[in-house]
DNA sequence: GAAACTCACGAAAACGTTGTAGTGTTGATA
DNA sequence: TATCAACACTACAACGTTTTCGTGAGTTTC
């Protein structure tokens, strides 16, 4: 086992000083061109790398950016790590990830622990937990200490940063609208509690597009999840509320899920009672993901393009942490939704 | 914006050395009561936090884990993950999560760029164009350098380290011998080429299969996917292949597709032949993912245990980081595989 | 009253790197 | 011959910590 070399040790073994060894890798023409070509061979031989604590150390950033989600195992997000990952690489960055489990805690700890100066930046979405308990201190403190943050996706208006969201009103309203224009009238909409903004949003939009059309808002047909625990806790009760909703109201004839998880459950309840999609009952959701892509038939969707908020997520950070004025008025990007119509509607 | 404060800024402000303030957060003895406490408020009050890197550079080691995987957006990498977040956690570890994108040169580059200290250790999967060029000079390098590293999944023989694998063979041999209790005798095999080592083990595994119950092999039973490109610009043409296979052996009676994806392929073209799964031809597939949970019928599927996998990988590498010894045998740990039976069989 | 000991704290090195400010030698210039 | 510039290199501080080894003042002991 060779441990690594240092420059201090390739100095003594040359005979040379450290900062003659530092000024040949870094081909400074104060270095007379024999003795920098012995020691790069000398350095490509002992395979010498530098060491990136030490020049973090020293330059008092690093060309890290931090990536909080709060779950891995999630289409949406995984897709905007995705492009996160893709422009950080083409701009020379590393790509932390993290995950705060959509926990408070979590999230607080990961943000504590990264932000001493192992990164330059953060690129998160809060966890629904942070969302419900409207506890910020860990992010205002984080932007206090200078630190660049790019919320995506999960916002909240109370914490002054750049900023790239789904429009998820009119993605919504996209969806629902598509629903009416194909004759559905009783569209039955699963979504979350109000405190997740993005449920929040959705559920507006489809109300919206109501009012638009100028038929009234059932309340019986909006059902809203405890979204707090794991998705095989939630599913059993959400079904159970989707058979009565179903039974009650027998005249629904098109579902609008907030995500494909509740439309795979959908799927399964409509079965239960023969009802076929789209015949007897209309099915969109959103999350372009797997689930609708090979569902049978294929879901028409809401699609978030989470590569592209990757990407403008991480445009705006590093635009920001390469800016040498500090005080740009924080931006804000809205990322459009599309709908990709497939067999579903 | 308050600047992160550092030890020496205490110091001054407080009138004391450095010393005495690190000593005094530390609660060394060596310093009295007073000026400990006093110190400690001090501290908390402009919420002083150490930074981590002076911390690495001096104590030559982190925190801190790394994960390359191929992919995010893939179910069992998303769950492996999760595995190893999870005991890092417990252990009072960091995670740092980076994809190569099955691409070799981001998998040097990611190692490469990471092994400079910022890690203490490396969880990893081999990206498929690694396993295609066997080149792994970058993998030795590190372990030569000291770093250990843990292999997960994709592994290859020519490595000498920690390996948490699957049992890719058994889970493959277990699947078919599910199907072939159930009456099948024509089991198409939907796999990969044989350089991808888990594709070439589950061929092993059916091919096991079959003699056990000595029934001849039919290679025109086995469709191998160039699996180097997306899965866009794959399922066309295994699709493609699906249907000509299909109408060249009508008694086909069963599919064993090696992923997911292979098998919402394989559902497709069953359906546009106007088959019944699984009254015509029975599917099951590798990866208990969403698809196979959310899918109608829901499939039957070798279960892979990702997050297990998971835990026992950061589970060994923590404990080589925290073992005084060097010289430990790499120790390779098997993870059974599992039939989750659902309607597709 | 001097030696020994405790107490509370400070100085300084070390981790690996970079960049600025020297330093000594050579050759050319006034 | 003294002065200067160029050259090729070295010394050293700095980044933020921890930790070992002082050190001076006060207190005890004989």
């Amino acid at each position: 086992m060779k441990k690594k070399i240092t420059i201090k040790q390739l100095a003594t073994e040359l005979g040379v000083s450290i900062s003659t060894v530092s000024k040949s890798l870094h081909n400074s023409p104060e270095i007379s061109k024999e003795t920098r070509e012995k020691v790069q061979a000398f350095a490509k031989h002992y395979n010498y790398r530098p060491n990136n604590i030490a020049l973090s150390l020293k330059n008092k950033k690093t060309k890290t950016i931090g990536v909080i989600i709060p779950e891995v195992v999630h289409h949406f997000f995984a897709m905007v790590v995705r492009g996160v990952e893709q422009v950080a690489m083409e701009r020379g960055y590393n790509v932390l990830i993290s995950l705060s489990n959509e926990s408070f805690e979590k999230e607080v700890i990961n943000m504590e622990t990264f932000a001493d100066s192992l990164i330059g930046g953060f690129i998160l979405s809060l966890s629904k937990e942070t969302l419900k308990k409207q506890d910020y201190h860990h992010i205002h403190q984080t932007i206090e200490e200078g630190m660049p943050v790019v919320l995506f996706d999960r916002t909240v208006p109370e914490i002054s940063c750049d900023k790239v969201v789904v429009n998820d009103e009119q993605g919504a309203q996209l969806a629902t609208e598509h629903l009416l224009a194909q004759g559905r009238k009783h569209i039955l909409l699963i979504t979350t509690e109000d405190y997740i903004s993005v449920g929040r949003l959705r559920t507006q939009g489809y109300v919206k597009a109501l009012q638009k059309a100028n038929i009234p808002l059932d309340n019986g047909l909006i059902i809203k999840t405890e979204d707090t625990q794991r998705s095989d806790i939630i599913l059993p009760v959400l079904e159970d509320e989707l058979r009565t909703t179903l039974k009650a109201f027998p005249h629904i004839d098109a579902i609008f899920a907030v995500n494909e998880i509740y439309a795979a459950a959908a799927m399964r309840v409509i079965r239960e009672y023969h009802l076929i999609v789209p015949d007897d009952i209309a099915l969109v959701c959103f999350t372009d993901g797997v689930i609708s892509k090979y569902a049978v038939p294929p879901l028409t969707t809401v699609n978030q393009h989470g590569t592209q908020i990757g990407i403008e997520a991480a445009n705006l950070l590093i635009d920001r942490l390469e800016s040498e004025e500090l005080e740009i008025e924080p931006i804000t990007k809205v990322v459009a939704c599309e709908i990709v119509k497939r067999h579903s509607t």
